[in-house]
DNA sequence: AAGCAAAAACAATCATGATTGTTTTTTATC
DNA sequence: GATAAAAAACAATCATGATTGTTTTTGCTT
C-alpha cells in the first residue's frame, strides 16, 4: 500500500470534473468488463492482469493508473457482479405478474446467464482463497437476504406456515442453481430442464396454502 | 555424461525382486495422495507442483521422476479420483437395503465427501481449461451411465414409466449436488438439508409406480 | 556366492517464461 | 506549460521442465 502520496499541495485549482473525470470512468467501467468478460472466458485462475488489459484493448500500464493493483480491479469487478445481479433480481422483481410459474422462470433466467457463471468461478475460487472470500462472501449474503424479503414480500400470506415457505424457497434455490451448475460442468441434461421446471413448479404450488 | 562410477559398497544383503517396484508403487500413490489434498486444501489453481512435493514429504526432482510432468501427475490424481467415487458408489449399492430412503442418504453422503469437492474443482476448471477437460469429461461420462445403469437395475420394475423415472434420477441428481454445492460456497442453510431430503424421498416415492 | 555394471529412486540446481507491482517516459488534453 | 492518461521499461517472484549428481536396488557374469 505504498500509496506515495505526491499530492501537489497547491491541487487547490478544482478542475471541472467534467471530461477528464468521465473518460477515466468509461476507462474504468472498459477495464472492469473486460475482467469479467476474462472471469467467464478464461476462469478466475487465469484471469491475469495482462489478459484483463489485452481483452480491454489497452497497456498493463494503463490499467495500473486506474487501479492500484489487480485486487483492487479485482474487488471493483466483484462489485459491478453483485450490481448487475442485483439489477436483474429487482428487474424480474418488478414484472407484472407474479406467479410462481414466472418467478421460476425468472430465477432459471437468472442462473442461466454469464453473471451466475462469472459469480460461481470466484465462489469456487474464494473457497480456498481467504482474500477473496473477504470480498465476496458478504455479496453473496446481502443477495440471499434480498432473495428470502423479496419473496416474503410476494407471498406475504404464505407467512402462516414458515417451514412450508422455507421449504419452498431452499428448494427452488437448490435445484435451479443446481441445474445450472451442473450445465457449467458437462453434467445436465438438457432434455430434462423443461421436466425438472415444470415440477418444480407443481411442488411450490403443492407448498403453498391453498386458501385461508 | 557424469556417470562417475564411484561404486559404494553394496550391501549385498537379500534383494527381493519386487522391493523396488513395490516401493515406486507406495510412492507414487503417496504423491497422487498428497495432488489430491492439494486439490482440496488450496484448489485446483493452486495446486502446484512444488506444494504437491511438500505435501508428499519429497523433493520435486524425485517426484518428476515418478511423473513426466506435472500434467501427468493431475491425470493420475483424476484416475484414482475416479476409482474412489466408483468405489463408495459399489460400496452404496452394494448394501442390503435399496429402499429410496436409504439410497437419498447414501448419494448425499458421498456428494458431502471431499471426493466430491475435488471433482467439483476440477470440474470448474476444466470449463476454462481444454486439456483438463480432456482428461475429466470421461470420468464424469462414466459415472454417471454407471449411476443411470445401476439406477435401472435397483429399480426393474419402474421402467415401464421412463420419463417418471429418468425425472426421479436428474431430480436427485440436481438437488443432492446443487446443496453440496452450495455448501462448498457458504450458500446453504443446514438447517434446510433435513427438510429437502425428506421432501426429495417423499418426491421420489411419488414417483414410483404404486404396484404393478 | 561374489562382485561389478546397469538401472532406478531420489535430490539439487539451472534456464525459461509468466505474472506482479513499481517506476519512468511519452502523449494528449485543458 | 501544467496535468492526467496511456504506454513502456523494469525488477522481483514463482512455477515449470530439463539437466546433473548421488544413493540404492537389481541383474548378470564368473
Amino acid at each position: 500500500m505504498a500509496r506515495t502520496a505526491v499530492r501537489t499541495l497547491n491541487s487547490d485549482a478544482i478542475s471541472e470534473p467534467g471530461l477528464q473525470a468521465a473518460k477515466s470512468a468509461a476507462t474504468r467501467a472498459r477495464l472492469i468488463d473486460a475482467t469479467i468478460r476474462c472471469i467467464i472466458k478464461y476462469g478466475y485462475a487465469r484471469t491475469t492482469t495482462p489478459r484483463v488489459a489485452e481483452e480491454a484493448g489497452m497497456s498493463r500500464g494503463a490499467m495500473l493508473h486506474h487501479f492500484d493493483n489487480g485486487s483492487a480491479l479485482m474487488q471493483a469487478a466483484i462489485a459491478e457482479l453483485h450490481e448487475k445481479r442485483l439489477r436483474a433480481f429487482r428487474q424480474s422483481a418488478g414484472t407484472t405478474i407474479h406467479d410462481v410459474k414466472t418467478l421460476v422462470r425468472a430465477y432459471w433466467k437468472q442462473v442461466s446467464s454469464q453473471t451466475f457463471t462469472a459469480f460461481h468461478e470466484l465462489a469456487i475460487a474464494a473457497r480456498a482463497d481467504q482474500e477473496l472470500a473477504k470480498i465476496l462472501v458478504p455479496a453473496q449474503d446481502e443477495f440471499r437476504v434480498r432473495w428470502y424479503k423479496q419473496a416474503i414480500e410476494l407471498f406475504p400470506e404464505w407467512q402462516e406456515d414458515g417451514a412450508r415457505f422455507d421449504l419452498a424457497l431452499a428448494l427452488s434455490q437448490n435445484v435451479l442453481e443446481g441445474m445450472a451448475i451442473n450445465r457449467l460442468t458437462h453434467g445436465l441434461d438438457e432434455a430434462m430442464v423443461e421436466p425438472i421446471l415444470c415440477d418444480l413448479e407443481r411442488q411450490i404450488e403443492a407448498l403453498k396454502p391453498k386458501f385461508t
